[in-house]
DNA sequence: ACTGGTCATCGAATCGATTCGAGGCACGCG
DNA sequence: CGCGTGCCTCGAATCGATTCGATGACCAGT
């Protein structure tokens, strides 16, 4: 015997199946795709014969070359994997991506973006040889992001979710800075003077603290640098803490930085803010634990307002006042400027409203004689 | 004219290059791929035209279609995936699965599961059509699975996850049964004598409610099966509570229910459990935040375990006691059973050890005269 | 009976690369 | 000067399907 191999049967293909049913190649193929007119009683022949072979369906490997499309999109993830989901926002507009591409047909491949710094030129290989029709960049994309770079290079086309304004590549955005405005002047109509803000990372750097002017003026279009905007429309902060990932424990952080509370825990500062906004919910909720610490109380002492209006059942019985974007509906119309960018259509830039939602975490500013409104007290809990 | 588009350029492909540098496809191919001795001089000039040229390097659908081989690897999502990831138990199992295939030019592409109930026989189609070289099946697999079926009739080898194990498909699990019966044994250590438990699903049904026995033999292996033998092993409960998904709201349903709290919130009966276990760290931050609703003090009233070992900051000053799990190793253990599964190796168990790690949330009995253990105690914060 | 038309089927080209065996050229050694 | 030996390069087959144009059979109309 010259090989060992228990002959593994190699997998029948259509030319198999043709042969066996005494129909030519093309005959079979039609058979298949439904594609072209076909006898019932050939169709019937071929695809007996392919189930006795076991023959499964055409082979995708050469589909896919045939029509020269792979009906995989890339999505380029920005940071870790396990840090971008951590947040649920990231999560959310997965599905919804998932969801809308799979009623086309189409797969997501999941890309691991650069893996630290900008000044990192890297790429993640499958960057460079992936097949794939179309990529998607979602998560903090750069001007002079190497992975976008990249992906031109080789002609691969791009769909923009929260960025940049590219050439030629579809975006897909949420109203962030009207949004967080109109929750920035629903603390002042409060009576709130002294407003303390968190922001999301400018970039993928990695650093902390408190955001400079220069750091604002360098930064690059990026939802931070939107609602920074927003938040700025409506009132200049008293202070402003850059946190470096969007996760409950920076939020804890910056909120702790931004009252003033010091290390060894001795009273809060007179002209401390009294009113806090997140440029996220899972910032907003870490400066609500911080309150609690602090045995500060929300909202009387300390009002805290987020953005992204996710369901955070484990901050009950408090309910964030949060300003609400349709994240699902974000997935899908990136979904859907895939599809239609595959079908040829002019890349179009589709802008997504924000909606403020008031919970129980804000309220009349503790220092206002008059407070301006009381609608946003409407179902507050007692313990 | 004929047709009327401006000539968008057709992308260059390898014969392009080839006759650009005056050699052969094949040579041409050498030169880029890098096999095969190719003189220097002649290198230079097929990379000289292909930069000319703006080629980026072979296309990857005629490359694959040669070697049989897509370089993708399906990864079965069980639920939706916003449900799924949810919890960060799937996030990081994936991220380490991501990062481990990534070493290997390996990319993952993300394919729903079925879309709910088991009578569903719907697959989703990249099931069916997709081209992948393996699948991995990690949330929820059942052995009638439609999905595991499907891929098996087309002959795409499979790689279980925390599931049954299947003729042919190496399996990765971790040690849940004697891993969970340790985080029982130290409950019992520290006097609890009536533990209440809260388990994962069972199944994909979505039901919750009273653990019966019927249900429990009817029950598939899953991690769920196991860990509610590991707790057996040691100890009955003196009340189970299955959820419908490994959520923080629904473990605190499943708290209030096993402690006997009525909606009235009358006083709690005296015979309530005095410990909870939990099959996941979510469903006892639920439990956690359940106590902290009805006043209870952990753990000097009530002491609570989970499962995964997950870092759970916003539900400080407390610090679950949980049994650790390495999930990310868990990934790279499903990755590299994959990879070995391509270059054609046996397929092997896998089994992950985990241990048990006393956080907070544990102390001795609230009616144990003697109790059997203080070492939990160790850094109980003050507030 | 011949022509026009329809319908089912087939042959062959094509997608873009990889790979194997063969061939050519130059150099070195006898 | 002739021949053997490497080192490069090339041609052609191959992976598995899709698709276009051609072919042939069969029917109806004039």
């Amino acid at each position: 015997m010259t090989t060992r191999r228990p002959s593994p049967a190699p997998r029948p293909t259509l030319a198999t199946v043709a042969e066996a049913a005494g129909v030519s190649v093309s005959t079979a193929s039609l058979a298949f795709s439904g594609a072209g007119p076909v006898a019932d009683e050939t169709r019937d022949r071929v695809m007996r014969a392919a189930k006795e072979l076991g023959y499964t369906g055409p082979n995708p490997l050469g589909r896919q070359l045939r029509s020269g499309r792979s009906g995989i999109v890339g999505v380029v993830i920005g940071d870790q994997l396990r840090r971008a989901f951590r947040d649920p926002v990231g999560v959310q507009v997965l599905d919804g991506l998932v969801s809308t591409l799979g009623l086309s047909g189409l797969g997501v491949l999941l890309i691991p973006g650069a893996p630290s710094a900008p000044p990192s030129r890297a790429v993640d290989p499958l960057v460079e040889s992936a097949a794939m029709d179309v990529a998607v960049l979602v998560w903090g994309v750069g001007r002079g992001d190497a992975t976008l770079a990249a992906l031109s290079r080789r002609g691969v086309p791009v769909v923009i979710g929260e960025g940049p304004r590219v050439a030629g590549a579809p975006l897909v955005a949420i109203r962030d800075r009207t949004g967080i405005a109109t929750a920035m002047r629903h603390l002042v109509d409060l009576g709130h003077e002294r407003i303390g803000e968190i922001t999301l990372p400018l970039d993928a750097s990695g650093r902390s603290g408190p955001l400079t002017p220069e750091r604002i003026a360098q930064a690059e279009k990026t939802p931070a640098t939107h609602r920074l905007a927003g938040v700025r429309d409506v009132r200049e902060p008293v202070g402003s803490w850059e946190t470096e990932a969007s996760l409950v424990e920076h939020g804890r952080t910056a909120a702790l930085a931004l009252l003033g509370a010091c290390p060894g825990g001795g009273s809060l500062p007179a002209d401390r803010p009294t009113a806090l906004i997140a440029h996220s919910d899972l910032l907003a909720a870490g400066a609500l634990l911080a309150a609690r610490d602090l045995g500060l109380a929300v909202p009387t002492d300390l009002s805290i307002a987020g953005f992204d209006g996710l369901d955070l059942p484990w901050l009950a019985p408090a309910v964030l006042t949060s300003v609400y974007q349709p994240l699902a509906e974000k997935g899908a119309a990136l979904g859907q400027a895939v599809i239609d960018l595959l079908s040829g259509a002019k890349p179009q830039v589709t802008e997504l409203d924000v909606e403020l939602v008031i919970g129980t975490t804000t309220g009349p500013a503790p220092d206002a004689a008059s407070p301006g409104s009381r609608r946003a007290r409407a179902d507050r809990p007692r313990p």
